[in-house]
DNA sequence: CTATTTGAACTGACTGGTCAGTTTAGTTAG
DNA sequence: CTAACTAAACTGACCAGTCAGTTCAAATAG
């Protein structure tokens, strides 16, 4: 009911099954984040995906959770990318699609950083309307959703800080800054620059985006010349 | 159309008007950040407001309208504040109810910076829900509010860039950062930080956010010890 | 190899309900 | 006196969820 291992799903499900899923999942992500979760309806969902209304209800019962399965979907492709680019090539995983970054960062943790939110940019860039869907739905109170989001939020969140860590660990750090707030304003931050470098900036470049949102992090590390030797 | 001084209005409306349409603000306020803009009816909105169906459509016109001048009342009342917490107290307008921070600000900019950051986070506390609004549609695109945001957006980021500005011009800065991103980020990461804080860790202080928030500012700064003698 | 059965996957018309916006005849407050 | 507001009924569009029926690939039988 959590998060199986995504591999045995996908091989057990029978193959149709797997593809309109998939489908499904596209359409809504694209609509949900143009006109919102409210501002959509399952037919033309359905529509958009090619399958009819029923099939949408066979297959996630309701609307309801079929976003939430949605939010799911998009948070692991999101952590999949963000651990890539910080961990060694993790065996059995066929990491195709995302380039291996781990020449560039098994070392300076500062760089490790970098590379993530780097990672971070490009994502949402590829999938805006999952940004938009989470920034719309993710700090309502009561929500549909609230489980949910609080369940995905606390993974992320534990990707970064654990990046924020083996920061602190290398370099003297500002004692005085709450090491949360700084991984919900970084995380915000990535969200926040890539919807507006898309919505109102799309001639900013990556790299300046990265930058600006490294820009905490240098303030975070103490100014010291090189941690090591 | 677009923006009249806001104190011609107010004198010139008669006051039970006055006092309606701010009832249908604080009531929409509310509802639509709890809900989203669709999840809200029209009919929500004014029994919780008090009045009548048709008294929203003799105001506004349309429930669209109504949003459109809700996003910019509360815009109006951000950025008053944002000002006051930099600008020496401007005459001819009422400021009693924001602190006057002059005393602490008109020396260093980066402490303005910091009174400003400060004041933004008081107003997500005091609005959440016009910072959820804010968020949720935002992004949107194609939006009924693509205009307005536009405009508002704006004109928040010229206040959030006239403070970025000043400490540039006192301090030496990185200059590979663009000044453009710098400023969505910390916009940017104002309400997320202020959403975050209130819907996930209402146990985070005011300080512990601000810091979080100014340390890009300090990584934007080029380390030297005193700018000033 | 062909015929039959099975059941998961899928279809789309239909239902019951909701909601934005309108209208109208009357009331209230400045 | 009149602009602002009320109350309630009404329209027409829209929509989440349902369900009886259809498809088809794989399993089983002959």
């Amino acid at each position: 009911m959590t998060a199986e291992p995504a591999g045995a799903v996908k091989t057990l499900r029978p193959a149709r099954t797997t593809a309109t899923r998939q489908k499904l999942f596209d359409a809504s992500m694209e609509l949900i984040g143009e006109r919102g979760a409210a501002g959509v309806t399952v037919d033309e969902i359905a529509a958009a995906a090619g399958v009819s209304k029923g099939t949408v209800y066979y297959n996630f019962g309701s609307k309801s959770e079929l976003i939430a399965q949605l939010l799911r979907h998009g948070v692991d492709i999101l952590k999949a990318r963000l651990q890539a680019s910080t961990e060694p090539g993790s065996p059995g995983q066929d990491a195709g699609e995302v380039r291996d970054m781990t020449a560039a960062t098994s070392g300076d943790p500062l760089l490790a950083m970098e590379a993530m939110i780097g990672q971070a940019l490009d994502f949402m860039a590829e999938y805006p309307s999952f940004a938009r869907l989470w920034v719309s739905e993710n700090w309502r109170t009561p929500s549909e959703w609230q489980g949910t989001f609080a369940v995905l939020r606390g993974e992320l969140l534990a990707v970064i800080g654990a990046a924020v860590e083996k920061v602190a660990l290398a370099y003297p750090v500002d004692s005085t800054v709450s090491r949360g707030s700084l991984e919900t304003a970084i995380f915000g931050a990535c969200f926040v620059v890539g919807l507006d470098r898309q919505t109102y900036n799309p001639e900013r470049t990556r790299d300046q985006s990265v930058a600006a949102i490294m820009a905490s992090m240098r303030g975070y590390v103490l100014q010291q010349p090189d941690p090591r030797g």
